[in-house]
DNA sequence: CATGAATGAGTTTTCATTCAT
DNA sequence: AATGAATGAAAACTCATTCAT
């Protein structure tokens, strides 16, 4: 019955129409507030960048509050499944596992860069309601990191007093990528970043004895 | 001429004057700015906090812009002049300095954490001029830290492959204790979040044959 | 060939069908309308709560002037069927009938006590062919009264110096029970009401020789 | 202390010159809202009448709907005072004093033909308190014709079974003059119209021996 | 006949900035 | 030096109306 009822081509077609819509105007009001910043961005100018009027966007999201959670919440939406996807295909070892997850992690940073930033910059101007949904998929999308560690914690490869707190800082670490990029660009590329950072770690983390074996990773 | 003019006791009231004023505004717009983040805050609003005219606050600075970036320009100064002092106050070993530098910025920070935060909320808001202005700055923020890494590199201590980075790792973790101050809350104090990042830090740079040396800074 | 077409049985479903939905989008608006005010009520609203869309209404209802007209022309169209009844209802006596009609106008300005207030306050939204309709509807709606008052002075019962203003005096008490329902419903109920007030007017107009002829009329 | 203060000439010409604008601000807003309705009256276009900037209304009425309540108390509080002094200046005969008062009612009333409909047109778009505000104040406007008719009474003159009743319809036909003007000033001069309903009410009450005494008073 | 997505002019409100006092 | 009344541009948001389907 439901089934019907969904397969019922005059809503599917509408459902669908919908969908773009909302993808339409999620992607200007994006292009806008990660180059401006949300306050300096009017829903005039939003509508005009997406070609449609101001009304419309009103169907789609209730406010312009709505619109920049749902922003937020669409960058860290793809955070989420591009770090896991990168941790599975790294195969078993836990420090690869990590390596291919930070990796991915700075790979997204680096080509949403700006919209990392309005994570940072924007979520005061949501309701409690928006930044506890942030909080959330944040510490989130920080998982498969903290799963690796703590599978190489088990495997004995890892010494890692704070599992969360080591965690957190390789989330840091990426995002920093973004947050510091006019430092960091002076010197170094993505990859060099992310290789150096996560020497820096792993020398941290590992244990003395496994050193050699990850001696490729260790070095710049 | 200047000179005397400067030597003029009635300049010389009439500046301090103009001092004790501009801190008074400085500090009310900080205040609002901090909690509220400085889009919500109206000039209105920082003369009522004041207890002044809105005209005043035009007389010391020309523009709402020019306002954020002093109060932006005063929590980085701040900043600047206690990580210094507690670097020298740790005596001569590199390693120590460091830790002392990094401490202390920690706590500047835990002490103006909603400043620290306006940081990177706000810049976006500044002209070009100011968000130079802010990141070098910044960046001179840094520098005892760098100093120290340095120092303990030449001292064979500390097995650094790119001092800039590490140095500018240790402020983000500091800055870190801000920015995701909501997270770490939860488990750490402010000084077991700092003995653990340095831990980590150092277990990541300390050369081998000096981590027993050290060994109380590389527990938690 | 009208006559032909009236008599045609798909026209006839159809008129029928246009008249049900036609009753079913003014009792909605009528709905919403009394409740809080037209200038409150979008047509995207009248439309959810009649359970169909927005394109329809103006299928049948030009604007939305016109819904609004329609609406107050419906109420007075059901004043104007239902006192005419009660007082041919009431035999012959003028005052009787006066009686009766006074009280059938309180009775249905109780039933619709907010519609009734819709006429004072939406009535300046019209234009001026619409206002000019009202009027010229309300008028009618005292015509009742009127001839009572005329026939009663006519049979030497009444002692009416101006018979306009007497009718137009009925019909606005009765009105001021919908209009000051907040002040009077706190020591009346419609009973009351109306008794007193028609006792208030009847030894206002009645001759005296007839007072005691219409005793019960006079008393509280 | 407090009259020191209350005399200082900074404090007292800027409260002048609030009042002032206070009231330009008021009677444009009447102007243009008795003419067309609060809904359709734009703050921009009070601005315009009033001859000065949109914000500026703003620093005196925190929003359209303190406007407009402003603006109705306005009316009510000129009826507040103008009733109670016609009353007094009539004389100690009760009867006398309620013709007096019905009267000044019909003239200000009169004066004000929109401000007075402006109260049952707009009414509803104030909040609740504002409603309560509004007719708390009618009540009080209708406390004069209430005492003479309870003096009357007292005197032997009146026979009225419902006090509260009677003073109301007398405010109602008051009103009404405003109300339904357009109906009246076919046949009627203010002068005649309070005389006539007057005339009508007083027959209503007034004790049959009594009626002689009063005759100029019964005749229209 | 019926839908509802789309429009865009119009509304209320805020606030950085100015300037006469 | 200090005030705060006044400005007016710009913003968020609404809703009567249209029209392709």
């Amino acid at each position: 019955m439901t089934f019907a009822a969904e397969l019922d081509p005059a809503d599917a077609a509408r459902s669908a129409r919908a969908e773009r819509r909302s993808a339409q105007l999620l992607e200007a009001a994006a292009r806008l507030m990660e180059r401006d910043g949300s306050h300096a961005v009017s829903m005039q100018s939003v509508a005009a960048e997406a070609g449609v009027s101001v009304g419309l966007i009103y169907r789609y999201f209730g406010s312009k509050d709505d619109l920049l959670l749902a922003v937020i919440i669409g960058v860290l939406d793809s955070f989420a499944t591009r770090v896991p996807a990168a941790v599975e295909a790294a195969g078993d070892d836990p420090v690869h596992r990590l390596a291919a997850g930070f990796r991915a992690y700075c790979e997204v940073i680096d080509e949403r860069r700006h919209a990392a930033v309005l994570t940072y910059r924007e979520t005061k101007s949501l309701d409690e309601a928006g930044r506890a949904r942030i909080k959330e998929l944040e510490v989130q999308t920080s998982e498969p990191l903290r799963a690796a560690l703590r599978a190489g914690v088990e495997a004995g490869v890892f010494d890692v007093p704070d599992l969360e707190l080591a965690a957190y800082d390789l989330l840091l670490l990426a995002h920093a990528w973004a947050l510091k990029h006019w430092y960091f660009e002076r010197t170094l590329s993505l990859d060099t970043y992310a290789q150096r950072q996560l020497a820096l770690v792993l020398k941290g983390i590992l244990e003395p004895k496994h050193r050699r074996r990850y001696a490729d990773l260790l070095t710049n």
